[in-house]
DNA sequence: ATAAATCCTCGAGATAACTAGAGGTCAAGA
DNA sequence: TCTTGACCTCTAGTTATCTCGAGGATTTAT
């Protein structure tokens, strides 16, 4: 079972155009294409582009997911260099969320005392 | 007690030019200037510019959080809806929060899976 | 008083990640 | 056969958010 990019695009809810763009920037060298040029997507490579995706939202860029592939693709692959990097991103995502949830408790926190920051705005003809 | 933009450069962790960045967008409206022209930064002009941080750093744009201090500056201000924005924006994160959440058992399933999802790249030859 | 540091504005440049249109190929259905 | 639609590449444009240098004024420290 294979699929079109716009199969794709749709399965993973991304568009046509971040695809090709991707596959551009390296992102998808294990791809086959048909004799005319088309780009055959088999259900290994969504397993790939369905991580890269991944990495992608979560605030990885590019060029690292670039890297991460190259060496699991390369003849002399390094496996263990990208478990490592999949390791470390999946901590530094964790750290983002500690410390999102400390901004959401200042966000809170201003929320409460709004009313009276707002105050000291607006009767600011007098400073 | 009033500090320089440099001094709330550092205090915030921000560089100055990002501060005046965010001033010419429009997100200071309540900055005085000396007679000189520079930017005098008070004690509560400082909780408004950490709130401000805040959001952008948990991801509002720029021109939401326009939005949300012009409607605590106007003449007619309506905090209501600056306090719905700030609500909203909470929610919002929450829920990114939630999918990353998943995004991140996602990475996990692919870790465990990846020598297999390698494997099959690298035998390429064969397909 | 003067040199160094800091401030200002303005406008241009940088960066990342798309997004889209032009112009063309190719395969399948009416 | 011809038209429609999906695909291709290439290039350029867009958006958001900074980032920085030039050129000039002002403040601070010696």
């Amino acid at each position: 079972m294979t699929y079109t990019i716009s199969q794709v695009a749709k399965k993973l809810n991304v568009t046509i155009y971040t695809i090709r763009y991707y596959d551009k920037e390296g992102l998808f060298p294990f791809l086959d294409r048909t004799a005319s040029g088309n780009r055959i997507f088999k259900e290994q490579d969504i397993e790939w582009i369905d991580l890269i995706c991944c990495l992608k939202s979560t605030g990885m860029q590019i060029k690292d997911i670039r890297t991460l592939i190259e060496n699991c693709t390369l003849e002399n692959a390094v496996l263990d260099k990208s478990l490592q990097m999949l390791m470390d991103h999946k901590k530094a995502v964790q750290k983002e969320i500690e410390e999102i949830h400390h901004k959401l408790e200042t966000i809170d926190y201003k929320i409460k005392h709004l009313p009276e920051m707002y105050e000291r705005i607006v009767n600011k003809p007098s400073n």
